[in-house]
DNA sequence: TGATTTAATCGCACG
DNA sequence: GATTAAATCA
């Protein structure tokens, strides 16, 4: 290895070669407008490595973006020879974007992608070599799952412990250690028979995967450096090519990614450089290293769970020797009180490097404390905060409302979509995580990648033509005896003696997928779609039915139509695969669009990266934050508490903490304790409109039905110290009792839901609302079904409602 | 045999 | 609450 690294050493004959010069470029100053100190050597710093801390909110997206147009507007770097590597497809695009600003059209050769995108084109172009074909599909989560869920299944495993998430999980990370079947089996405990049967588990996944002629999220990565360490000559094709590689989010990065980057900057020696090469070589005839730029900051570091390792931060001066190391600790988002909420917050957090984020901005508003007595108290309160702060001025699209977990966002909505305040859920359940959405999708891959069992599975019954699991297990049994795809086998369905109804559709199916495959060459996705839905009746067979949801289910079908014509607009000769590839890689943060004024919710994963004027930190409780599975991890707590850092510092005016005293989940109610991290945050920071002592002394007061923590059975940890001293957890008893005590609540919100049908509301009218009691309408807006009645309540204060489905009545 | 209805189970974040 | 297994119907 140490041989290796000595192509690092920097030749000062070689000040214009690209990646191995330590000099001061000579940078329009334009370029370096409005930066400090710090952020203008991040630009300009040359050398074989650079790492940037970038606090939350210090503009290190704008200083990456310099940084890249001053190697191009130098001539230091032709674009081609630029990679950066950004978290999610939208990070990518907008950094494309403001790089595109700074030098133009010469954006255009760069590659500016995520981990997965730019592994993917590596991997189609050297497919072959991987022994792959080109057109390989990519399985999402839910694909792997389905076919763990067969393996599993199939080996009848489900008794030794090794359900779907756990294998799942536990593939992944030896995935993203680099690891493999035969590795896994070398270390296999073979007296334990629960790890015996995960290796065979492993084995038929990896099998499942190759007869398919595809590769899970975690291969792409994983192929990849397998890739570059089999083939030192493939390897040397893209270390020539990128001579600036740069890492944005670097505390997010796993081994595998890890890994990458160091084959990517990796020295070629002199055996691997081809004789017409234009790139200079050093003394030795080799090429040095890329020069590597890595940003991050390992106080947001919240993806250790899917296997992100802190320590590539942590330990980058170590792996890469004469780094740079440049700190940005001045923010340019926030209020100096959220800093502070975020600073306090962090410093419990032992064993960091010492950041503290300043600005010069003032102090500004004090945040906002509220504790609801349920979640719909809690969402009712952040919905009349909305409609107060829109009246005010704040525009929709600059407020969020983060939760932990997706389930948080049910009360959210409900109460949101009474009050008319139009929002959107980032991520949540996505669109092409629908059924019928993955169904046309599966129906693409088929004629993409025939070779694609689970893909033809999914789609052979539907729209219904009367294969049956008998029936596919008969074709299946045949397919294992000539081993060939399932797709194969739809042509002999005749030797099989099968119903002839049965054989008739399944041939039907066959020439439907045969014929259009043949088109696939030659026609836009669209195209090839259109002719799949129409050929199978599947857009027909929806709108058949009675079920009303398919209406809707058709529509988005004929959304993915129009987004496949899309895609032809912008790539004019995209094959079917690049569709499928760019479907495969989307994700939640790539779907935010910023233009629509609407509030949005999010997890605070999601958030990561984002900034909003109004930030909404909902459920600011233990177990909900720190999540109660965190508690069982090694530094599970430490990365909540980066999760909560990150929730703070997305906020530029204003922050809002809010929790509730009780939380509804699976079913029953359960009391909330207010999480560990609120007393982490310095009092005087936080302005409490209802502070959770106040409701705590209320509710002892009204049900005295309290159990000690220590009654369910779960021994105090080394952490118990440090939580709420008032800790109890029990169910509130439903009955009449209960509704009572709710009444004494003035803001108590229920989830009463009811359809007026079509109830007509005037200014001026009296009503009754379920929760909030009588109040005069004060004005009446929009056009029924949609029609919003303001409400001036007699104790409650002013609503909007929705009146179709508000819980009133017209008195 | 396949389709439809009913009961039972299980829940974290994501490219 | 959504998904999935068992039970019943056609």
């Amino acid at each position: 290895m140490t041989f290796l690294l000595d192509g690092f050493d920097t030749d000062p004959g070689d000040a214009g070669l690209p990646g191995a010069a330590s000099h001061t470029p000579a940078v329009d100053e334009a370029l370096l407008a409005g930066l400090n100190p710090q952020q203008r050597e991040a630009v300009l710093h040359r050398g074989p490595a650079l790492l940037i801390v970038a606090g939350a909110g210090s503009g290190k997206t704008s200083v990456l973006t310099r940084r890249i147009a001053s190697l191009i507007q130098t001539r230091e770097a032709w674009p081609s020879q630029i990679l950066a590597i950004t978290f999610t497809n939208k990070a990518a695009a907008e950094m494309r974007e403001r790089v595109q600003q700074l030098v133009g059209g010469a954006a255009d050769g760069m590659w500016i992608s995520t981990f997965h995108s730019a592994c993917v084109r590596i991997l189609r172009r050297q497919a072959e070599a991987m022994g792959l074909k080109t057109a390989f599909t990519i399985y999402d989560a839910a694909d792997s799952r389905a076919l763990l869920k067969r393996i599993i299944k199939e080996l009848e495993v489900d008794t030794l412990g090794l359900t779907v998430p756990s294998v799942a999980g536990k593939i992944s990370k030896l995935k993203n250690e680099l690891g493999d079947v035969d590795s896994y089996a070398r270390g296999v405990n073979a007296d334990d028979p629960a790890d015996v049967a995960f290796l065979e588990v492993f084995r038929r996944y990896t099998d499942g995967l190759r007869r398919a002629n595809a590769l899970d999220f975690d291969d792409l990565i994983a192929e990849t450096v397998h890739l570059f360490r089999a083939f030192p000559e493939v390897a040397a094709l893209y270390q020539r090519r990128f001579r600036h590689v740069l890492v944005d989010e670097y505390q997010d990065t796993n081994h595998a990614q890890y890994a990458l980057i160091r084959e990517l900057t990796r020295p070629i020696l002199p055996q691997h450089v081809p004789a017409d090469t234009r790139t200079r070589v050093d003394a030795t005839g080799g090429i040095p290293g890329a020069s590597l730029t890595v940003v991050g900051d390992s106080d947001q570091s919240i993806y250790a769970f899917r296997g992100a390792d802190i320590r590539n931060i942590v330990e980058f001066e170590r792996d890469f020797p004469e780094t740079r190391v440049i700190l940005l600790e001045q923010n340019y988002r926030s209020t100096q009180n959220i800093l502070d909420a975020a600073n306090a917050v962090i410093a419990n957090n032992f064993d960091r490097q010492e950041k503290k984020l300043f600005t010069t901005v003032g102090a500004g508003e004090k945040i906002t404390g509220f504790t609801g007595y349920t979640a719909y108290d809690e969402a009712q309160f952040v919905a009349d905060e909305i409609q107060a702060l829109h009246e005010a001025g704040a525009a929709y699209k600059d407020m969020a409302v983060f939760v932990r977990v997706n389930s948080q966002t049910r009360a959210l909505e409900d109460i949101l979509i009474r009050s008319a305040i139009p929002y959107r859920i980032a991520g949540g359940t996505k669109f092409y995580e629908r059924a019928e959405i993955k169904d046309a999708m599966a129906y693409l891959i088929q004629v993409a990648n025939p070779a694609d069992d689970l893909a033809l599975r999914r789609i052979m019954n539907t729209p219904k033509r009367g294969i049956g699991p008998a029936t596919e297990a008969a074709l299946q049994a045949h397919a294992d005896r000539i081993g060939t795809p399932l797709r194969e086998t739809l042509r002999d369905a005749g030797q099989l003696g099968l119903g002839p109804k049965v054989t008739k559709a399944i041939l039907d199916l066959g020439v439907i997928l045969d014929e259009v495959e043949a088109m696939v060459p030659t026609s836009p996705p669209a195209e090839v779609l259109t002719e799949l839905l129409v050929r199978t009746g599947y857009v027909e067979a929806l709108r058949a039915t009675r079920d009303p949801q398919d209406e809707v289910r058709a529509e988005n079908v004929e959304e993915l139509l129009s987004f496949t014509k899309e895609f032809t607009k912008r790539n004019p000769d995209g094959r079917l695969i690049d569709f499928l590839t760019e479907v495969a890689l989307v994700a939640a943060a790539d779907d935010i669009d910023d233009a629509s004024g609407t509030v949005t919710l999010m997890t605070l994963h999601t958030a990561k990266g984002l900034e909003y004027d109004t930030v909404f930190l909902t459920g600011i409780e233990e177990e909900l934050l720190p999540h109660r599975i965190s508690a069982g991890e090694v530094g599970g707590i430490a990365e909540e508490r980066r999760l909560f850092y990150v929730g703070i510092t997305r906020a530029k005016k204003r922050l809002y903490l809010s929790l509730a005293m009780t939380r509804s989940q699976f079913g029953d109610t359960a009391v909330a304790l207010p999480s560990r991290f609120l007393q982490e945050v310095p009092p005087e920071l936080i302005d409490w409109r209802q502070s959770p002592g106040a409701l705590e002394l209320r509710a002892t007061n009204l049900s005295g039905r309290r159990r000690d923590a220590s009654a369910d059975g779960r021994p105090g940890r080394r952490d118990g110290a440090r939580r709420p001293t008032f800790s109890y957890s029990t169910s509130l008893p439903p009955g009449p009792s209960a509704a009572r005590e709710k009444r004494e609540w003035t803001s108590a919100v229920t989830n009463t839901v009811r359809d007026n049908g079509d109830l007509t509301l005037a200014s001026g009218d009296r009503i009754r609302h379920a929760d909030f009691g009588e109040g005069r309408v004060v004005a009446v807006t929009g056009q029924a079904p949609k029609a919003v009645a303001e409400v001036q309540f007699d104790t409650a204060g002013r609503k909007r409602l929705l009146i179709k489905i508000a819980p009133i009545e017209k008195l």
